[in-house]
DNA sequence: GAAAAACTTGACGTTTACGTAAACGTAATC
DNA sequence: GATTACGTTTACGTAAACGTCAAGTTTTTC
């Protein structure tokens, strides 16, 4: 248990690189444990790192990821921590339903595309049938 | 009808700038007629400028946005044109997908997180009464 | 018709998120 | 114990997506 990872281990796993790490961690995304000058990764590095990742593949910028993985850290602060916090988390959650509700318009609009491709095909094969 | 925008107009309208436009234009993302050296933008370029900003608003690239806009358009092709057409639809389906999964994840750790909240200042109510 | 406003094309500057190379220490391997 | 592999910091380079002048034209407005 508790098992510890060097940098390239979760580069490789995470298909990013030892760079990248590093960056993060000069970003405060990150803070590794140290055995000397070497990093050491935790599971709760590793945890972390998966939250960046999400956040990238969402279009957040990494100072916004920042903030978004200190949302799930403060969760152990006082009442009006707290409140501040539920705001911020509710922001979020705008953002986000935002971001659903233009995938969904996207997929929509795919999807006419693709009807549309589908008639046309149909309508090239009823007659064009001699060719593969 | 058929009415045409200058390019302060489009920019103001959609919350960017005239050098945006432009810009995007060098790249070929959008290719608004002349009069003489001025731009006049019409409905079709500002149904390209909302789809541009949705692309971004999801984190794709200009290149990207470039090839999905570039979907909208091919529609007029022939068979294998339209099977190719269909198949690049299929993959950015597929990112799209993948996209609102990460946004059902990053909701539904919102959602916890907010919950602990909740019980901490639960919790908390229960005794301190007495402050504001 | 002169000034102001809006447009044009360069061209260089800026931020973000790393890539890449240098120069060095340490650890495993044959 | 020399080589290879992996790690470190420091520093400069780079691509994307514009921002910000500058210098000039055209168009509107008074």
């Amino acid at each position: 248990m508790t098992a510890v990872f060097s940098i390239s281990d979760l580069a490789r796993e995470y298909g990013t690189t030892p760079r990248t790490l590093r960056f993060w961690e000069s970003e405060g995304l990150i803070a590794p444990a140290r055995e000397g000058q070497r990093r050491l990764y935790s599971q709760r590095d590793r945890t972390r790192v998966k939250l960046i990742l999400r956040g990238q593949r969402l279009g957040f910028s990494l100072a916004e990821i920042a903030e978004i993985i200190g949302l799930y850290d403060v969760a152990a602060g006082e009442t009006a921590q707290l409140e501040l916090l539920l705001a911020k988390i509710e922001e979020r959650r705008k953002e986000l339903l935002a971001k659903r509700a233009d995938i969904e318009a996207s997929l929509s609009d795919l999807d006419g595309v693709a009807a549309t491709c589908h008639a046309r095909l149909d309508e090239i094969g009823q007659k064009g049938r001699s060719d593969a």
